[in-house]
DNA sequence: GTCTATACACTGATAGAC
DNA sequence: GTCTATCAGTGTATAGAC
């Protein structure tokens, strides 16, 4: 391992930190918000991360980033090469995630972190969330499954319609998340226009 | 007009303090953020804004969602009654205003803000701009065009897409914001996927 | 590894001069 | 309408006892 010590009690820190990072911001989470979650004093945090609350930050985001690429081309790879089952399966994997709301971090959290950090965590971002997803639409197009298309614009969609799930008021997520996704998917693929050839 | 003065000076500070509230979020903007926008000193904002920062950022917010459903609902009923021409006519003018990130506000505003507050800003927020769209759909599959679907879900990832086009890297999103925004919309009312009629 | 105590900067807010 | 001055509260961070 890299990690200094790593004792238990660190991984206690960490898996805090990211949960409250993730679901908050980074702006809206403080110090002592973490150590209350641990249960112990502000104070305490600083023998684990003794870098303060920014490298905190960055090492969570980004130890949380890399563990969505591993998963979500783990996730990718045991699924039938259908674009829907791919993009089924890497949807569910973000699901069960804690979240990654990748409009807040661009426009919230990168401004509010050292320009040098900022830069490196939208790399990795990038490349660990983008990029598997991009390479589902690209391979789908290659099998000729799905028209050519921007992979990009894709996929930064498909995200953004996943966290988009999540601030659904209660009113109108009346079904599991998972059931709420497969149906955006269908409609990626096949669209909400009434097939002609079923017309006739 | 209920304001209390309205002069210019007054619209000055609110319209520097919604684009900084709506670009960086509640907690990432000081009152210090806004005056220097301004170009005054932070305590002569209570001039304008008596009761302080919450009230301004409720203030805003509640008006750029009021004026979002002034703006949705012109442009849809001035578009040709065809799904694709007022999906675009929406997106469009959201494109064109200033950025709404319904996650962030969601997952980081809301909870930083008092909750009577919260509670009343998320359902002007729903009525003002997931409703216009969810009627897009609704009247759409009333007039036969698309299948029929949770309107909630399509507007709510209609939302999350035009917001996710503001995140893209610029080496992926290298046209316009428009054409990208028409190219999601003709996924989502034909698909990915090649028509079977036109294979004929 | 956790605590108490403390230093220091920043933020929201108020008072009063001009 | 804007300013300077000032305050209390909170946030990050450090030092040192246990």
């Amino acid at each position: 391992m890299t990690d200094q010590h790593s004792t238990e009690a660190r991984a206690r820190v960490l898996d805090a930190a990211e949960q409250l990072f993730s679901e908050h911001g980074y702006k809206s989470v403080t110090l002592r918000d973490i150590a209350k979650a641990v249960g112990i004093k502000h104070a305490s945090l600083y023998h684990h991360a003794p870098d303060g609350k920014e490298a905190l930050f960055v090492e969570v985001t980004e130890r949380g980033l890399r563990r969505h690429q591993a998963g979500l081309e783990a996730a990718i790879q045991q699924a039938e090469p259908r674009i829907e089952a791919q993009l089924e399966a890497a949807a569910h994997w973000l699901l069960a995630q804690p979240v990654l709301d990748f409009g807040r971090m661009m426009s919230s959290d990168m401004p509010a972190i050292g320009e040098v950090h900022a830069r490196r965590l939208s790399e990795i971002a990038y490349a660990s969330v983008m990029q598997p997803i991009q390479q589902i639409f690209r391979q789908a197009a290659a099998r000729g499954e799905i028209k050519c298309a921007n992979a990009g614009l894709l996929a930064g969609g498909l995200l953004a319609l996943v966290e988009s799930i999540h601030h659904l008021p209660a009113h109108i997520a009346t079904q599991p998340k998972t059931g709420m996704v497969d149906a955006w998917i269908d409609v990626i693929v096949n669209g909400l226009r009434p097939n002609p050839t079923t017309a006739y």
